[in-house]
DNA sequence: CTCAACGTAGTG
DNA sequence: CACTACGTTGAG
């Protein structure tokens, strides 16, 4: 109370004292009214403590992007240096307390490094009440009563047992560390609401409370009654049974929100909906959802709630952030850590644990056994990390007891996404396409449209076989990002089976002209509502390097090590690795390895999840398709600032709204960018896709456009004129792949413009596909004779181009270069 | 002390 | 509600 006292006077006294006038806008921010309104509010709880960046997650390791918002402002970019926010980039995933922070009872910093047992180390270490803010140990707190609410968003935070019995919600206190959505730039958040694509999204009631997430007893009567039910279904059956869980909610829509990941993250949870379980309960056993802490960390008595807890031992994740630090610190306990990883997989992989397993067993029946079995030993014991990946549960599946909080877990919140999940919808999706043409790199030339998407449905059929007998979608609500990953991945995933096919995809999807009258696709839109991204916090991964051996039951370890498992996984699609992940905690840990997941494939995937989006960032891919998604702006523009090091995009047949995310998020590696078919991408579109930022501010002047590292752009189907290519020109000077197949206002004056003397395109061109592009000649063969490098033109399908042109083409080139026909009317240069 | 940036008052 | 601005806290 003194100090909450003293900090009031303080605030009052600054309040009253004369400001600087230096600022250039005579606004206040703080007046002494606002400042006695602070502490009021704090009034009964004593202020919170401010949080500080944790130095050590994956965003506060990362330097100013220099091109954000903020970055923008910085006084070191060029900017006012009025806003004073970090770097969108750096926003840190796991603010801290300040260590300064004590205990309010003994007075005393956090003492969790000095134990090594996790129950303990709970006791010891501070935690923060969400609700009345007070920062004690809980072993500190005279009534242990029922235990409080951890809050896996955040490390060290929780819903003490005060607070929890008096029955508080906190709700309307937004949890401490996190930034809401307004804190970012606008760009990132804003959806223009354009035309139709807008609505994806119905906008998610507020969420009111970032501290909410998960809060088992939250006010909400909804999330209560959702966690009885919940809980049933989880001792009924196992989770593969279960029915969608939609029935639960009520409601049938798939919504976005449903996806697995939610639970954890109320976050991304706009409405009511029941998100439950971020946190974990303690010690209560009613809360079907309480979390792992409660095994783990099991304050108080793990006893009432097993099998709550199983099921919130996904949670774990959430919680870990703080546990992944104490790993660390101590002698991390591969385990632990590895949870992480384990839990987003398990998002993608849960439901089927029985189905799982079996896959497991098929893949790598040898070690599996033992492996598993020790590893669910090694993990139970680990349980207070707080690992970057939310899902939590994975990790302690292994064990026996946590095998059925798995199942238990999986559950609850998934219904909805399961529906989402379900492949049907996939299916559903894939056949409104009309004509996607991905090709592999070696189709590159083109290949009928409909073999991909009967690809595609057979194997979305598949996998919904599975899903139907395991529901997995259901439990997947709970994992992180990688789970949601992980769903997709299984519905699709036959596909892959056995070949890497995702690479293909990513690599050159270039339009096949196979109907050359092929009407443009229809991108299927779904419905699926945005959710609020903003909030979604994203753990780091685990900062412990992975385990280099696996760790055999009779103590021993396996003789194969990391590297060479590696080897193996590398030839396994991603569908399995999803499997695999959930082995045991080390192989959860090594097939999330950011090499066996350079290229993401979500392509065609009905709907974007936060869970997916988070894994996504999670794995930070070199290549991602999202190509005929119904993915939002938002969506994109988070995805994007988060994946610094992405250089191959798809998003053919996405709608512009979501594409003009690329107009105020940066991508300085993007080289491969695919905006096929993309609605409502004319010139106009185009200019605010290339032109480089305007940029008010003096001294900024940088006339280079985000996109100039672009080296392949595929723009078939778009309705662009020379006006575009102008720009492309421009601003693309190491254009070396153009794809204008299908567009047709290029005509040869736009291949005159293309190949003119002073273009970087002239030389920088290799490969031009100008397919069914009906207003091309043979006048446009004469202007390629000038490219310096060219060694592909594809011109099938033009109906103006003659195959004695052609001819007369590669007779022409042959001094310098060979060209042949490989096909008619695609010319190739021979090597 | 300086620098970064958290959290919210205030604005439109 | 989205967004800006800024006092103030926290790290070093
Ligand atoms: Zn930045
Ligand atoms: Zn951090
Ligand atoms: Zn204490
Ligand atoms: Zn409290």
């Amino acid at each position: 109370m003194c100090v909450s006292l003293v900090r009031c006077l303080t605030l009052l006294y600054s309040s009253l004292q004369p400001r600087p006038s230096n600022r250039p806008k005579p606004k206040m921010a703080a007046s002494p009214a606002s400042a006695v309104k602070l502490s009021v509010s704090r009034g009964t709880s004593g202020a919170r403590r401010r949080r500080t960046r944790c130095r050590k997650c994956e965003a506060c390791l990362r330097t100013e992007c220099g091109e954000c918002h903020f970055c923008k402002d910085m006084k070191k970019f060029g900017g006012p240096g009025r806003m004073k926010q970090s770097c969108i980039m750096r926003q840190c995933i796991a603010p801290v307390l300040p260590h300064t922070a004590v205990c309010l009872i003994c007075g005393e910093a956090g003492k969790e490094d000095t134990v090594e047992d996790d129950e303990e180390k709970f006791n010891l270490m501070l935690m923060e009440c969400s609700i009345c803010n007070e920062i004690v140990h809980p072993n500190c707190l005279k009534v242990k009563d029922s235990g409080g609410v951890v809050n896996d968003e955040l490390p060290n935070c929780w819903e003490c047992p005060k607070c929890n019995h008096a029955g508080k919600t906190g709700k309307q206190k937004r949890g401490p560390g996190f930034k809401y959505a307004s804190n970012l730039p606008g760009s990132l958040l804003k959806e223009p609401r354009l035309n139709r694509d807008i609505k994806e999204e119905p906008d998610p009631p507020s969420v009111a409370a970032a501290s909410v997430t998960a809060l088992t007893m939250t006010s909400a009567v909804k999330r209560k009654t959702e966690r009885e039910e919940i809980p049933k279904r989880k001792d009924e059956e196992p989770p593969k049974k279960r029915p969608p869980l939609l029935s639960l909610d009520g409601t049938p829509r798939p919504r976005l929100e449903d996806n697995p990941l939610r639970k954890k993250r109320k976050l991304f949870d706009t409405n009511d909906e029941p998100v439950v379980v971020k946190k974990k309960k303690l010690s209560k056993p009613d809360d079907p959802l309480t979390s792992k802490l409660l095994q783990q960390i099991k304050t108080e008595n793990d006893d009432g709630d097993d099998e709550d807890d199983h099921e919130d031992r996904e949670e774990e994740d959430r919680f870990p952030l703080d546990r992944n630090n104490v790993n660390e610190k101590k002698d991390d306990d591969e385990a632990e850590q590895e949870e992480d990883d384990e839990e987003e997989e398990d998002a993608l992989t849960k439901e089927k644990d029985g189905i799982i397993e079996d896959k497991a067993k098929v893949l790598l029946n040898p070690l599996l056994r033992t492996l598993a079995a020790r590893e669910r030993d090694q993990s139970s014991s680990n349980s207070p990390r707080a690992g970057p990946s939310s899902e939590s549960g994975d990790g302690q599946e292994k064990s026996c007891g946590q095998l059925k909080a798995r199942q238990q877990r999986r559950r609850f919140p998934n219904k909805e996404l399961s529906k989402e999940f379900s492949s049907e919808d996939c299916v559903a999706n894939l056949n409104r396409r009309p004509l996607k043409i991905e090709d592999s790199p070696a189709n590159h030339n083109r290949r009928p449209l409909k073999s991909e998407d009967s690809f595609n449905n057979q194997n979305s059929k598949t996998l919904r076989t599975e899903d139907a007998t395991t529901n997995q979608s259901c439990r997947w609500p709970l994992n992180n990002g990688r789970g949601d990953l992980g769903d997709w991945l299984h519905h699709r995933g036959r596909e892959m089976n056995g070949t890497p096919r995702e690479y293909s995809t990513l690599g050159f999807n270039r339009s096949s002209p196979i109907t050359p009258i092929c009407p443009r696709p229809i991108p299927c839109r779904s419905p699926p509502k945005c959710i609020q991204m903003e909030r979604h916090v994203i753990r780091p991964p685990p900062i412990s390097p992975p385990p280099d051996r696996l760790l055999l039951n009779d103590g021993e370890t396996h003789i194969m090590r990391r590297e060479v498992w590696m080897t193996v996984f590398s030839h396994l699609t991603h569908r399995d690795l999803c499997v695999c992940m959930r082995v045991c905690r080390t192989w959860n840990r090594w097939c999330c390895d950011k090499r066996l997941w350079k290229h993401i494939d979500l392509n065609r995937c009905k709907s974007i999840t936060p869970p997916m989006l988070s894994g996504i960032i999670r794995r930070q891919p070199v290549a991602l398709d999202l190509s005929w998604t119904n993915i939002s702006k938002k969506q994109l523009s988070w995805l994007i600032n988060r994946l610094p090091g992405l250089r191959v995009l798809l998003l053919s047949g996405c709608s512009w709204v979501a594409v003009s995310a690329l107009c105020t998020s940066s991508c300085p590696l993007l080289r491969t960018l695919d905006i096929q078919w993309v609605e409502g991408l004319k010139d106009a579109q185009m200019r605010d896709l290339l032109s480089p930022p305007t940029d008010n501010r003096p001294g900024q002047l940088d006339n280079r456009s985000k996109l100039r590292n672009v080296v392949d752009l595929r723009l078939t189907g778009l309705d662009i004129t020379d006006t575009s290519l102008r720009l492309i020109i421009r601003y693309m000077p190491f254009l070396s792949k153009l794809d204008l197949s299908y567009c047709n206002h290029v005509t040869d004056q736009s291949v005159n413009i293309l190949t003119a003397a002073g273009t970087t395109t002239r030389d920088s061109l290799t490969d031009i596909n100008l397919s069914v592009c009906n207003r091309v000649t043979d006048q446009s063969l004469t202007y390629f004779k000038r490219c310096g490098s060219i060694c592909h033109i594809d011109l099938r399908y033009c109906k103006q181009v003659s195959k004695e042109g052609c001819e007369q083409f590669i007779a022409e080139m042959s001094v310098s270069v060979q060209f042949g026909l490989t096909e008619e009317k695609l010319l190739q240069k021979l090597s």
